[in-house]
DNA sequence: CCCTGATTAAACATTG
DNA sequence: TCAATGTTTAATCAGG
């Protein structure tokens, strides 16, 4: 929760509100503004007076405060509104603030969320935040086209009164979406016309990025499910009723009872930056292994066997799949992707599940999404702009070349673990056809990197355990972040 | 202005 | 045959 400067007095936030809402706002939806609000006191939802704020994004959570004064989520721990609102009918209000935006219209970014009251706001999600949703609230992880539209549906009432259009632009995204991939036919169960649809594990952590980036998700989510609408009647949520939310642990916290899989994957943007400074300095204290490997033959050798013997034995360590904040390389269609996949990818393989690597889901799920696998190869999704010419021309430079893990908006990061490391060794080879000059700047690239990261991973002791890793000879993992950060 | 992603519409193919 | 499903293309818009 973002606090406010106690310097200010009530009437001067009052105007700056007034103002901004008016900015914000203009078409009466003040009034609108305000009944949010007060209809998230009237639910005295525990979630309401703590935690949407801390859900916004990273980004809003660095922005500065002309960004927090447009946000109303400050305004619930207060009672500044309270006389605005005085006098008010909350049913002509509530009426007057659905109706009063034509159906369809896309729902104010500054105003809290609800899929079952806006039911005239455009859900602020992507479809394939939808489709995600819906994937990832299913037990089995994966549904039919069908309960796609009607989780959908059940959930945001708002496609109910929507052109069917909708309908094509889930299965638009569905095909189109790497994201996504049809399930085995042998593997499904007999469902009828039509595939299930799973998340490819591949592209989760995307998703998950996607999805933190969308405002007031998690809060508004959570609070759907616990207080279900009798409209829903998706039979997977029947079985997987949800509990009452649990009281939260802390800021930012999600009930893991709820949403296990956001509860961990967003609660915590600190849990995020941590992991994606160890993978900067675990790549970069590879490199530099490598670079002074090739110095010295014999151990080159002796390194290179190592790693191929890494990498090509199940259950070892991977690299760690880095979630960019660079949105072309969230959940879109045109990734860069691993052309190669098909050969390299080891069918059946447990270290291929992403499941593996941040724990989600059941060990069926894990299974689940490790037999998935053998049909990525045969899926020709990843054609679309797929641009493997990036990375052989990245290669011709060397610096790329070696630093793609780095960089957070490179391609690499969307690949498995296992996949990422294959090509990382892959580009370590033709990094080794590099001039000497060349691998000379990169290491001194990479101590200079390295020495910044170091002060940072240094602050949170966690550089002793990051290095060790990198030998492969330690697990990855983010629970093993979250406790060492908590420790710290 | 350009690029990219998201959305929407539409046409067409496939499937049960 | 039909409707649902899946694929593909294109146009449009919004945001960076």
């Amino acid at each position: 929760m973002p606090c406010r400067s106690l310097d200010e007095s009530d009437a001067s936030m009052r105007q700056r509100l007034v103002n901004s809402l008016s900015q914000s706002f203009p078409h009466s939806a003040l009034s609108k503004a305000l009944q949010c609000i007060k209809e998230e006191e009237e639910e005295n939802d525990p979630l309401s007076s703590s935690c949407f704020a801390e859900l916004r994004l990273d980004k809003e959570a660095v922005d500065d405060d002309d960004d927090e004064l447009t946000s109303l989520s400050w305004l619930q721990d207060s009672n500044l509104l309270k006389d605005i609102k005085a006098g008010e009918d909350d049913d002509s209000l509530k009426e007057n603030s659905e109706v009063k935006h034509e159906h369809g219209f896309p729902h104010p970014s500054h105003v809290p969320y609800n899929p079952q009251k806006h039911i005239n706001s455009k859900p602020p999600y992507s479809f394939s935040c939808l489709i995600f949703m819906s994937l990832e609230e299913s037990p089995t992880k994966m549904l039919p086209v069908k309960d796609i539209y009607h989780w959908i549906l059940s959930h945001f009432p708002y496609f109910q009164n929507a052109p069917t259009g909708w309908k094509n632009s889930v299965r638009h995204n569905l095909s189109l979406n790497k994201c996504f991939k049809k399930v085995d036919k042998d593997r499904g169960q007999t469902i009828g016309k039509g595939s299930l649809w799973c998340v490819d594990p591949d592209f989760r952590p995307n998703l998950l990025q996607a999805l933190r980036k969308t405002p007031y998700h998690p809060y508004h989510q959570l609070q759907m499910l616990a207080n279900p609408q009798p409209a829903q009647q998706n039979r997977y949520l029947q079985e997987f009723r949800p509990q009452p939310l649990a009281p939260r642990i802390g800021p930012n916290s999600i009930s893991p009872h709820l949403f296990p899989f956001l509860s961990r994957r967003l609660g915590g943007s600190a849990l995020d930056i941590d992991s994606d400074i160890k993978d900067v300095a675990q790549t970069l204290v590879s490199l530099k292994s490598w670079s002074k490997a090739k110095a010295d033959n014999a151990s080159f050798a002796q390194g290179l066997k190592r790693k191929l013997g890494e990498l090509e034995s199940p259950r070892k360590p991977r690299g760690p799949v880095i979630c960019t904040e660079n949105p072309s390389v969230d959940h879109t269609y045109s990734i860069t992707h691993v052309e190669a996949s098909e050969d390299e990818y080891v069918p059946g393989s447990p270290g291929s599940s992403i499941d593996d690597e941040y724990d989600f889901g059941s060990e069926e799920d894990i299974d689940d999404y490790s037999d998935d696998e053998d049909i990525d190869g045969l899926n020709p999704r990843h054609q679309f702009k797929c641009n493997s010419d990036n990375l052989d021309s990245e290669g011709e430079s060397g610096v790329d070349e070696v630093d793609g893990c780095v960089s957070s908006g490179n391609s690499d990061s969307v690949r498995t673990p296992t996949k990422r490391a294959r090509l990382d060794f892959g580009k370590r080879l033709r990094f080794e056809e590099t001039s000497e000059e060349e691998k000379k700047k990169i290491a001194d690239g990479a101590d200079a990197l390295l020495n910044l990261a170091g002060i940072c991973l240094a602050r949170q002791q966690t550089v002793p355990s990051c290095v060790e890793k990198l030998d492969g000879t330690n697990e990855y993992s983010d629970e093993s972040d979250a406790s060492s950060v908590e420790d710290s």
